[in-house]
DNA sequence: TTAAAAATCTGATAAATATCATTTTTTAAT
DNA sequence: ATTAAAAAATGATATTTATCAGATTTTTAA
Protein backbone atom coordinates (compact mmCIF):
# COMPACT_ATOMS: atom_id res chain seq x y z
CA UNK A 1 0.00 0.00 0.00
CA UNK A 2 1.12 3.55 -0.97
CA UNK A 3 1.64 6.26 1.78
CA UNK A 4 -0.59 9.35 1.92
CA UNK A 5 2.33 11.62 1.09
CA UNK A 6 3.53 10.35 -2.14
CA UNK A 7 -0.08 9.79 -3.53
CA UNK A 8 -0.29 10.50 -7.03
CA UNK A 9 -3.44 12.67 -6.50
CA UNK A 10 -1.42 15.00 -5.23
CA UNK A 11 -0.21 16.70 -8.14
CA UNK A 12 -3.87 16.94 -9.24
CA UNK A 13 -5.65 18.80 -6.62
CA UNK A 14 -4.81 21.33 -3.91
CA UNK A 15 -6.90 20.57 -1.19
CA UNK A 16 -6.50 16.71 -1.03
CA UNK A 17 -3.11 17.99 -0.68
CA UNK A 18 -3.65 19.86 2.16
CA UNK A 19 -5.45 17.08 3.58
CA UNK A 20 -2.52 14.40 2.83
CA UNK A 21 -0.23 16.52 4.24
CA UNK A 22 -2.00 17.37 7.38
CA UNK A 23 -2.52 13.60 8.04
CA UNK A 24 1.14 12.70 8.04
CA UNK A 25 1.80 9.80 9.55
CA UNK A 26 -1.83 8.25 8.62
CA UNK A 27 -0.77 5.57 5.91
CA UNK A 28 -0.11 2.97 8.18
CA UNK A 29 -3.80 2.65 9.06
CA UNK A 30 -6.04 3.93 6.27
CA UNK A 31 -8.02 1.82 4.39
CA UNK A 32 -8.15 1.53 0.56
CA UNK A 33 -11.64 0.03 -1.14
CA UNK A 34 -12.56 -0.93 -4.20
CA UNK A 35 -16.09 -0.05 -5.37
CA UNK A 36 -17.39 -1.73 -8.43
CA UNK A 37 -19.34 1.15 -10.97
CA UNK A 38 -22.92 1.28 -9.88
CA UNK A 39 -22.31 0.71 -6.51
CA UNK A 40 -22.72 3.40 -3.40
CA UNK A 41 -19.44 4.67 -1.40
CA UNK A 42 -22.29 6.58 0.82
CA UNK A 43 -26.08 6.36 1.48
CA UNK A 44 -28.43 9.27 1.80
CA UNK A 45 -29.58 9.29 5.54
CA UNK A 46 -26.76 7.25 6.91
CA UNK A 47 -23.87 9.15 9.39
CA UNK A 48 -20.57 8.87 7.91
CA UNK A 49 -17.72 8.36 10.07
CA UNK A 50 -14.93 9.51 7.94
CA UNK A 51 -13.98 11.27 4.38
CA UNK A 52 -13.27 9.55 1.32
CA UNK A 53 -10.33 10.29 -0.87
CA UNK A 54 -11.07 9.30 -4.46
CA UNK A 55 -7.86 7.99 -5.91
CA UNK A 56 -9.28 6.37 -9.23
CA UNK A 57 -12.52 6.56 -11.25
CA UNK A 58 -15.71 9.19 -11.27
CA UNK A 59 -19.30 9.00 -8.88
CA UNK A 60 -22.05 11.00 -8.79
CA UNK A 61 -24.07 12.84 -5.91
CA UNK A 62 -27.56 12.44 -6.00
CA UNK A 63 -30.63 13.08 -3.40
CA UNK A 64 -33.89 11.08 -3.54
CA UNK A 65 -37.32 13.89 -3.96
CA UNK A 66 -40.28 13.17 -2.35
CA UNK A 67 -41.67 12.21 -5.81
CA UNK A 68 -39.17 9.31 -6.31
CA UNK A 69 -36.75 11.22 -9.25
CA UNK A 70 -33.45 11.64 -8.29
CA UNK A 71 -31.30 14.50 -8.31
CA UNK A 72 -27.84 14.65 -9.25
CA UNK A 73 -26.45 17.81 -7.40
CA UNK A 74 -22.83 17.33 -8.26
CA UNK A 75 -19.91 15.00 -10.24
CA UNK A 76 -16.40 14.41 -8.44
CA UNK A 77 -13.51 12.79 -10.08
CA UNK A 78 -10.05 11.51 -8.98
CA UNK A 79 -8.31 13.39 -6.49
CA UNK A 80 -11.37 15.09 -5.05
CA UNK A 81 -12.66 14.25 -1.40
CA UNK A 82 -15.59 13.77 -0.63
CA UNK A 83 -17.88 13.50 3.01
CA UNK A 84 -16.27 16.48 4.39
CA UNK A 85 -20.05 18.52 4.95
CA UNK A 86 -21.15 15.44 6.44
CA UNK A 87 -18.48 14.63 8.98
CA UNK A 88 -18.18 18.31 10.38
CA UNK A 89 -21.79 19.36 10.17
CA UNK A 90 -22.41 15.96 12.26
CA UNK A 91 -25.32 15.34 9.87
CA UNK A 92 -25.69 12.15 8.28
CA UNK A 93 -25.36 12.61 4.73
CA UNK A 94 -27.53 14.34 2.42
CA UNK A 95 -26.70 12.39 -0.43
CA UNK A 96 -26.32 9.01 -1.82
CA UNK A 97 -23.03 8.82 -3.68
CA UNK A 98 -21.92 6.59 -6.73
CA UNK A 99 -19.22 5.14 -8.68
CA UNK A 100 -19.64 5.97 -12.63
CA UNK A 101 -16.82 3.80 -13.18
CA UNK A 102 -14.68 1.53 -11.06
CA UNK A 103 -13.05 3.04 -8.57
CA UNK A 104 -10.57 3.22 -5.69
CA UNK A 105 -10.93 5.30 -2.65
CA UNK A 106 -9.04 5.91 0.44
CA UNK A 107 -11.14 6.64 3.70
CA UNK A 108 -9.75 8.68 6.66
CA UNK A 109 -11.75 8.29 9.86
CA UNK A 110 -13.14 11.23 11.18
CA UNK A 111 -11.15 11.12 14.22
CA UNK A 112 -8.18 11.97 12.21
CA UNK A 113 -9.76 15.06 10.67
CA UNK A 114 -11.35 16.42 13.99
CA UNK A 115 -7.59 15.75 15.33
CA UNK A 116 -6.18 18.04 12.62
CA UNK A 117 -8.58 20.73 13.24
CA UNK A 118 -7.62 21.16 16.68
CA UNK A 119 -4.09 20.86 15.91
CA UNK A 120 -3.71 23.03 13.40
CA UNK A 121 -5.68 26.29 12.99
CA UNK A 122 -4.43 27.19 9.24
CA UNK A 123 -5.71 23.38 8.28
CA UNK A 124 -9.02 24.54 9.98
CA UNK A 125 -9.45 27.65 8.08
CA UNK A 126 -8.32 26.24 4.58
CA UNK A 127 -10.79 23.31 5.75
CA UNK A 128 -13.38 26.39 6.21
CA UNK A 129 -12.42 27.75 2.66
CA UNK A 130 -12.95 24.82 0.86
CA UNK A 131 -16.67 24.28 2.28
CA UNK A 132 -17.64 27.77 1.69
CA UNK A 133 -16.46 27.68 -1.94
CA UNK A 134 -18.52 24.99 -1.86
CA UNK A 135 -21.54 26.97 -0.38
CA UNK A 136 -21.21 29.72 -2.90
CA UNK A 137 -21.12 26.86 -5.75
CA UNK A 138 -24.49 25.50 -4.67
CA UNK A 139 -25.75 29.66 -4.56
CA UNK A 140 -25.02 29.57 -8.12
CA UNK A 141 -26.62 26.27 -8.91
CA UNK A 142 -29.88 27.50 -6.88
CA UNK A 143 -30.29 29.99 -9.18
CA UNK A 144 -29.46 28.19 -12.09
CA UNK A 145 -32.30 25.95 -11.39
CA UNK A 146 -34.55 28.35 -10.59
CA UNK A 147 -34.19 31.14 -13.66
CA UNK A 148 -32.74 29.39 -16.58
CA UNK A 149 -34.66 27.07 -19.06
CA UNK A 150 -34.18 23.45 -19.34
CA UNK A 151 -31.98 24.03 -22.58
CA UNK A 152 -29.64 26.62 -20.63
CA UNK A 153 -29.56 24.37 -18.31
CA UNK A 154 -28.49 21.48 -20.78
CA UNK A 155 -25.66 24.02 -21.88
CA UNK A 156 -24.63 24.63 -18.94
CA UNK A 157 -23.71 21.28 -17.54
CA UNK A 158 -21.96 20.10 -20.30
CA UNK A 159 -19.91 23.22 -19.95
CA UNK A 160 -19.58 21.87 -16.29
CA UNK A 161 -18.82 18.47 -17.35
CA UNK A 162 -15.92 19.56 -19.33
CA UNK A 163 -14.39 21.40 -16.92
CA UNK A 164 -14.94 18.89 -14.45
CA UNK A 165 -13.84 15.75 -16.26
CA UNK A 166 -11.66 17.71 -19.48
CA UNK A 167 -11.64 15.56 -22.84
CA UNK A 168 -10.07 12.09 -23.99
CA UNK A 169 -8.01 11.50 -27.17
CA UNK A 170 -10.46 12.16 -29.44
CA UNK A 171 -11.97 15.03 -28.29
CA UNK A 172 -15.15 13.81 -25.91
CA UNK A 173 -15.84 14.68 -22.82
CA UNK A 174 -14.78 12.53 -20.56
CA UNK A 175 -17.49 11.05 -18.98
CA UNK A 176 -20.18 8.89 -20.07
CA UNK A 177 -23.48 9.33 -18.67
CA UNK A 178 -27.14 7.85 -19.60
CA UNK A 179 -29.49 10.44 -20.96
CA UNK A 180 -31.61 9.86 -17.77
CA UNK A 181 -28.39 11.05 -15.69
CA UNK A 182 -28.38 14.08 -18.16
CA UNK A 183 -32.00 14.70 -17.37
CA UNK A 184 -31.95 13.91 -13.29
CA UNK A 185 -28.84 16.46 -13.14
CA UNK A 186 -30.58 19.13 -15.03
CA UNK A 187 -34.29 18.46 -13.92
CA UNK A 188 -36.27 17.51 -16.84
CA UNK A 189 -38.06 14.79 -18.52
CA UNK A 190 -35.25 11.99 -20.20
CA UNK A 191 -36.82 12.71 -23.05
CA UNK A 192 -36.98 16.46 -22.99
CA UNK A 193 -32.91 15.94 -22.68
CA UNK A 194 -33.07 13.51 -25.66
CA UNK A 195 -34.23 15.91 -27.95
CA UNK A 196 -32.51 18.86 -26.65
CA UNK A 197 -29.37 17.37 -27.08
CA UNK A 198 -30.67 16.39 -30.70
CA UNK A 199 -31.62 20.12 -31.40
CA UNK A 200 -27.79 20.95 -29.94
CA UNK A 201 -26.29 18.77 -32.27
CA UNK A 202 -28.76 19.87 -35.39
CA UNK A 203 -27.68 23.55 -34.46
CA UNK A 204 -23.56 22.18 -34.77
CA UNK A 205 -22.62 22.80 -31.53
CA UNK A 206 -22.09 19.08 -30.25
CA UNK A 207 -20.79 16.11 -32.20
CA UNK A 208 -23.14 13.21 -30.18
CA UNK A 209 -21.65 9.61 -30.23
CA UNK A 210 -23.98 7.64 -28.08
CA UNK A 211 -22.95 8.31 -24.78
CA UNK A 212 -19.91 10.15 -26.13
CA UNK A 213 -20.52 13.74 -26.35
CA UNK A 214 -17.74 16.16 -27.88
CA UNK A 215 -18.34 20.15 -27.88
CA UNK A 216 -17.53 21.09 -31.17
CA UNK A 217 -18.45 25.15 -31.04
CA UNK A 218 -17.51 26.11 -27.44
CA UNK A 219 -18.60 29.85 -28.04
CA UNK A 220 -22.16 29.14 -29.35
CA UNK A 221 -22.35 26.69 -26.20
CA UNK A 222 -21.49 29.40 -23.61
CA UNK A 223 -24.16 31.99 -25.83
CA UNK A 224 -26.76 28.80 -25.25
CA UNK A 225 -26.29 28.69 -21.54
CA UNK A 226 -27.03 32.27 -21.40
CA UNK A 227 -30.12 32.09 -23.56
CA UNK A 228 -28.73 33.16 -26.90
CA UNK A 229 -30.35 31.29 -29.12
CA UNK B 1 -23.99 50.93 22.99
CA UNK B 2 -24.97 47.98 24.79
CA UNK B 3 -22.13 44.84 25.09
CA UNK B 4 -22.38 41.85 22.89
CA UNK B 5 -22.07 39.40 26.22
CA UNK B 6 -25.48 40.92 27.12
CA UNK B 7 -27.16 41.16 23.80
CA UNK B 8 -30.36 40.44 23.65
CA UNK B 9 -30.10 38.50 20.52
CA UNK B 10 -28.54 35.35 22.45
CA UNK B 11 -31.72 34.50 23.88
CA UNK B 12 -32.73 33.71 20.47
CA UNK B 13 -30.12 32.27 18.36
CA UNK B 14 -27.55 29.69 19.02
CA UNK B 15 -24.63 30.27 17.01
CA UNK B 16 -25.18 34.19 17.38
CA UNK B 17 -24.48 33.35 21.15
CA UNK B 18 -21.39 30.92 19.75
CA UNK B 19 -19.99 33.74 17.81
CA UNK B 20 -20.76 36.83 20.49
CA UNK B 21 -19.35 34.44 23.52
CA UNK B 22 -16.03 33.91 21.42
CA UNK B 23 -15.26 38.10 21.31
CA UNK B 24 -15.62 38.82 24.38
CA UNK B 25 -13.91 42.53 24.96
CA UNK B 26 -15.11 43.10 21.37
CA UNK B 27 -18.17 45.67 22.56
CA UNK B 28 -15.97 48.65 23.18
CA UNK B 29 -14.85 48.46 18.91
CA UNK B 30 -17.90 47.03 17.14
CA UNK B 31 -20.20 49.35 14.80
CA UNK B 32 -23.93 49.14 14.91
CA UNK B 33 -25.45 50.39 11.98
CA UNK B 34 -28.48 51.68 11.09
CA UNK B 35 -29.99 50.37 7.63
CA UNK B 36 -33.41 51.19 5.52
CA UNK B 37 -35.41 49.16 4.16
CA UNK B 38 -34.74 48.53 0.79
CA UNK B 39 -30.76 49.74 0.86
CA UNK B 40 -28.44 46.85 0.46
CA UNK B 41 -25.81 45.98 3.58
CA UNK B 42 -23.77 43.59 1.19
CA UNK B 43 -23.75 43.79 -2.96
CA UNK B 44 -22.47 40.76 -4.80
CA UNK B 45 -19.33 41.03 -5.94
CA UNK B 46 -17.70 43.28 -3.15
CA UNK B 47 -15.16 42.16 -0.94
CA UNK B 48 -16.17 41.47 2.83
CA UNK B 49 -13.83 42.64 5.63
CA UNK B 50 -16.01 41.35 8.28
CA UNK B 51 -19.63 39.37 9.33
CA UNK B 52 -23.06 40.90 10.62
CA UNK B 53 -24.94 40.71 13.28
CA UNK B 54 -28.44 41.54 12.73
CA UNK B 55 -29.66 42.39 15.84
CA UNK B 56 -33.24 43.80 14.32
CA UNK B 57 -35.13 43.36 11.17
CA UNK B 58 -35.27 41.35 8.21
CA UNK B 59 -33.23 41.20 5.34
CA UNK B 60 -33.29 39.25 1.87
CA UNK B 61 -30.59 37.24 -0.06
CA UNK B 62 -30.04 37.47 -3.84
CA UNK B 63 -28.76 36.90 -7.11
CA UNK B 64 -28.55 38.90 -9.89
CA UNK B 65 -28.59 36.68 -13.49
CA UNK B 66 -27.01 36.42 -16.27
CA UNK B 67 -30.84 37.51 -17.74
CA UNK B 68 -30.87 40.44 -15.72
CA UNK B 69 -33.73 38.86 -13.69
CA UNK B 70 -33.08 38.19 -9.35
CA UNK B 71 -32.76 35.47 -7.52
CA UNK B 72 -33.96 35.13 -3.73
CA UNK B 73 -31.86 32.55 -1.80
CA UNK B 74 -32.70 32.61 1.25
CA UNK B 75 -33.90 35.04 4.22
CA UNK B 76 -32.55 36.33 7.59
CA UNK B 77 -33.95 37.36 10.41
CA UNK B 78 -33.36 38.93 13.83
CA UNK B 79 -30.42 37.29 15.87
CA UNK B 80 -29.17 35.65 12.22
CA UNK B 81 -25.24 36.51 11.34
CA UNK B 82 -24.19 36.88 7.67
CA UNK B 83 -21.31 36.91 5.53
CA UNK B 84 -19.66 34.14 7.08
CA UNK B 85 -18.93 32.49 3.90
CA UNK B 86 -17.74 35.32 2.25
CA UNK B 87 -15.42 36.13 5.12
CA UNK B 88 -13.90 32.30 5.22
CA UNK B 89 -13.95 31.59 1.70
CA UNK B 90 -11.84 35.01 1.16
CA UNK B 91 -13.57 35.36 -1.94
CA UNK B 92 -16.29 38.54 -2.64
CA UNK B 93 -19.64 38.07 -1.71
CA UNK B 94 -21.89 35.97 -4.07
CA UNK B 95 -24.96 37.44 -3.15
CA UNK B 96 -26.73 41.05 -2.53
CA UNK B 97 -27.98 41.56 1.16
CA UNK B 98 -31.09 43.86 1.08
CA UNK B 99 -33.26 44.68 3.99
CA UNK B 100 -36.91 43.99 4.09
CA UNK B 101 -37.79 46.01 6.57
CA UNK B 102 -35.36 49.10 8.51
CA UNK B 103 -32.22 46.95 10.27
CA UNK B 104 -29.74 47.85 12.93
CA UNK B 105 -26.90 45.31 12.24
CA UNK B 106 -22.98 44.98 14.63
CA UNK B 107 -20.36 44.84 12.80
CA UNK B 108 -17.53 42.41 13.36
CA UNK B 109 -14.18 42.78 11.54
CA UNK B 110 -12.72 39.75 9.85
CA UNK B 111 -9.53 39.97 11.90
CA UNK B 112 -11.68 39.46 14.90
CA UNK B 113 -13.12 36.39 13.34
CA UNK B 114 -9.39 34.92 12.32
CA UNK B 115 -8.63 35.57 15.80
CA UNK B 116 -11.09 33.32 17.40
CA UNK B 117 -10.43 30.69 14.90
CA UNK B 118 -6.87 30.71 15.67
CA UNK B 119 -7.08 30.86 19.22
CA UNK B 120 -10.25 28.30 19.47
CA UNK B 121 -10.58 24.95 17.36
CA UNK B 122 -13.97 24.16 19.46
CA UNK B 123 -15.04 27.50 17.92
CA UNK B 124 -13.49 26.47 14.49
CA UNK B 125 -15.81 23.06 14.39
CA UNK B 126 -18.60 25.21 15.64
CA UNK B 127 -17.93 27.78 12.38
CA UNK B 128 -17.65 24.69 10.02
CA UNK B 129 -20.58 22.87 12.01
CA UNK B 130 -22.46 25.85 10.51
CA UNK B 131 -21.39 26.36 6.93
CA UNK B 132 -21.57 22.64 6.73
CA UNK B 133 -25.53 23.00 7.17
CA UNK B 134 -26.18 25.35 5.54
CA UNK B 135 -24.62 23.56 2.54
CA UNK B 136 -26.76 20.94 2.79
CA UNK B 137 -29.64 23.55 3.05
CA UNK B 138 -28.32 24.61 -0.10
CA UNK B 139 -28.30 21.19 -2.04
CA UNK B 140 -31.72 20.54 -0.78
CA UNK B 141 -32.68 23.82 -2.65
CA UNK B 142 -31.01 23.03 -5.74
CA UNK B 143 -33.38 19.66 -5.61
CA UNK B 144 -36.12 21.19 -4.86
CA UNK B 145 -35.80 23.91 -7.56
CA UNK B 146 -34.88 21.36 -10.20
CA UNK B 147 -37.72 18.68 -9.75
CA UNK B 148 -40.60 20.76 -8.27
CA UNK B 149 -43.24 22.62 -10.09
CA UNK B 150 -43.70 26.11 -9.46
CA UNK B 151 -46.74 25.47 -7.49
CA UNK B 152 -44.99 23.03 -5.57
CA UNK B 153 -42.15 25.21 -4.85
CA UNK B 154 -44.85 28.25 -3.87
CA UNK B 155 -46.39 26.12 -1.12
CA UNK B 156 -42.84 25.01 -0.20
CA UNK B 157 -41.49 28.32 0.42
CA UNK B 158 -44.74 29.80 1.93
CA UNK B 159 -43.86 27.05 4.44
CA UNK B 160 -40.57 28.07 4.84
CA UNK B 161 -41.33 31.40 5.80
CA UNK B 162 -43.59 30.41 8.52
CA UNK B 163 -40.94 28.96 9.56
CA UNK B 164 -38.50 31.55 9.97
CA UNK B 165 -40.52 34.62 10.65
CA UNK B 166 -43.53 32.71 12.40
CA UNK B 167 -46.59 34.99 12.50
CA UNK B 168 -48.18 38.03 13.91
CA UNK B 169 -50.73 38.54 16.50
CA UNK B 170 -53.24 37.80 14.03
CA UNK B 171 -51.55 34.55 12.92
CA UNK B 172 -50.41 35.93 9.49
CA UNK B 173 -46.70 34.86 8.65
CA UNK B 174 -44.85 37.37 10.06
CA UNK B 175 -42.60 38.86 6.36
CA UNK B 176 -44.46 41.53 3.95
CA UNK B 177 -42.78 40.57 0.43
CA UNK B 178 -44.13 41.43 -2.73
CA UNK B 179 -45.64 38.92 -5.58
CA UNK B 180 -42.48 39.79 -7.23
CA UNK B 181 -40.02 38.74 -4.38
CA UNK B 182 -42.34 35.44 -4.19
CA UNK B 183 -41.32 35.00 -7.72
CA UNK B 184 -38.21 35.73 -8.01
CA UNK B 185 -37.54 33.25 -4.63
CA UNK B 186 -39.34 30.58 -6.67
CA UNK B 187 -37.89 31.20 -10.17
CA UNK B 188 -41.06 32.04 -11.83
CA UNK B 189 -43.15 35.13 -13.78
CA UNK B 190 -44.83 37.36 -11.16
CA UNK B 191 -47.97 36.89 -12.83
CA UNK B 192 -47.66 32.75 -12.33
CA UNK B 193 -47.09 33.37 -8.32
CA UNK B 194 -49.73 36.17 -8.32
CA UNK B 195 -52.12 33.25 -10.13
CA UNK B 196 -51.07 30.08 -7.93
CA UNK B 197 -51.66 32.51 -4.76
CA UNK B 198 -54.88 32.96 -5.85
CA UNK B 199 -55.49 29.35 -6.51
CA UNK B 200 -54.00 28.52 -3.21
CA UNK B 201 -56.58 31.03 -1.31
CA UNK B 202 -59.68 29.75 -3.38
CA UNK B 203 -58.69 26.01 -2.22
CA UNK B 204 -58.75 27.19 1.47
CA UNK B 205 -55.02 26.48 1.81
CA UNK B 206 -54.63 30.57 2.43
CA UNK B 207 -56.02 33.70 3.59
CA UNK B 208 -54.61 36.55 1.79
CA UNK B 209 -54.75 40.18 2.64
CA UNK B 210 -52.63 42.42 0.42
CA UNK B 211 -49.06 41.19 1.30
CA UNK B 212 -49.76 39.51 4.86
CA UNK B 213 -50.75 36.15 4.31
CA UNK B 214 -51.97 33.61 6.85
CA UNK B 215 -51.49 29.73 6.18
CA UNK B 216 -55.19 28.13 7.12
CA UNK B 217 -54.65 24.52 6.14
CA UNK B 218 -51.28 23.55 7.20
CA UNK B 219 -51.33 19.42 6.63
CA UNK B 220 -52.79 20.58 2.78
CA UNK B 221 -50.12 22.93 2.45
CA UNK B 222 -47.62 20.32 2.97
CA UNK B 223 -49.40 18.14 0.92
CA UNK B 224 -49.42 20.93 -2.10
CA UNK B 225 -45.49 21.07 -1.45
CA UNK B 226 -45.10 17.20 -1.86
CA UNK B 227 -47.10 16.96 -5.09
CA UNK B 228 -50.52 15.84 -3.88
CA UNK B 229 -53.10 18.32 -5.74
C1' DT C 1 -55.26 64.86 0.33
C1' DT C 2 -54.13 63.99 -4.05
C1' DA C 3 -51.62 62.69 -8.01
C1' DA C 4 -48.27 59.69 -9.83
C1' DA C 5 -46.07 55.52 -9.62
C1' DA C 6 -45.90 50.94 -8.55
C1' DA C 7 -48.01 46.72 -7.77
C1' DT C 8 -51.69 43.50 -8.43
C1' DC C 9 -54.89 41.12 -11.04
C1' DT C 10 -57.10 39.09 -15.18
C1' DG C 11 -57.61 37.34 -19.83
C1' DA C 12 -55.79 35.76 -24.15
C1' DT C 13 -52.32 33.50 -26.29
C1' DA C 14 -47.72 31.53 -27.18
C1' DA C 15 -43.99 28.79 -25.85
C1' DA C 16 -41.82 25.35 -23.10
C1' DT C 17 -41.98 21.06 -21.07
C1' DA C 18 -44.10 16.58 -19.57
C1' DT C 19 -46.37 12.44 -20.53
C1' DC C 20 -47.56 8.39 -22.99
C1' DA C 21 -47.04 5.04 -26.56
C1' DT C 22 -44.16 2.83 -29.72
C1' DT C 23 -40.05 1.70 -32.41
C1' DT C 24 -35.22 1.38 -32.89
C1' DT C 25 -30.73 1.00 -31.11
C1' DT C 26 -27.34 -0.07 -27.73
C1' DT C 27 -25.59 -2.52 -23.82
C1' DA C 28 -24.72 -6.36 -21.01
C1' DA C 29 -24.94 -11.07 -19.80
C1' DT C 30 -24.70 -15.75 -21.12
C1' DA D 1 -22.28 -14.46 -31.09
C1' DT D 2 -26.76 -14.39 -29.37
C1' DT D 3 -30.37 -12.79 -26.80
C1' DA D 4 -32.72 -10.34 -23.26
C1' DA D 5 -32.84 -6.10 -21.07
C1' DA D 6 -32.06 -1.40 -20.94
C1' DA D 7 -31.61 2.88 -23.11
C1' DA D 8 -32.46 6.06 -26.80
C1' DA D 9 -35.22 8.07 -30.17
C1' DT D 10 -39.54 9.83 -32.12
C1' DG D 11 -44.34 11.28 -32.66
C1' DA D 12 -48.63 12.81 -30.75
C1' DT D 13 -50.74 15.18 -27.31
C1' DA D 14 -51.61 17.29 -22.72
C1' DT D 15 -50.13 20.29 -19.25
C1' DT D 16 -47.55 23.86 -17.33
C1' DT D 17 -45.60 28.16 -17.50
C1' DA D 18 -44.35 32.62 -19.79
C1' DT D 19 -45.51 36.61 -22.21
C1' DC D 20 -48.11 40.53 -23.48
C1' DA D 21 -51.72 43.79 -22.89
C1' DG D 22 -54.76 46.16 -20.30
C1' DA D 23 -57.74 47.21 -16.13
C1' DT D 24 -57.87 47.91 -11.28
C1' DT D 25 -56.00 48.58 -6.82
C1' DT D 26 -52.52 49.93 -3.56
C1' DT D 27 -48.59 52.48 -2.15
C1' DT D 28 -45.72 56.41 -2.04
C1' DA D 29 -44.42 60.96 -2.09
C1' DA D 30 -45.35 65.72 -2.73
Amino acid sequence: MGSCEHCFIKNDNEFATLILDQLEGFTSSKTTLNIKKGENIVTEGHVMNGIYCLKNGKCKLSKLNTNGKSQIVKFLRQGNILGQRSVLSEEPSGLTITALEDMQVCFIPKTKIIEAIRGNPTFSLQLMKNISHQLNEANESISMMAQKTVKERLADVLLKLYDIFGTDEEGFIDIKLTREEMANTIGTATESAIRLLSSFKAEGLLEVKGRRIKIVNLEALNQASQGYS
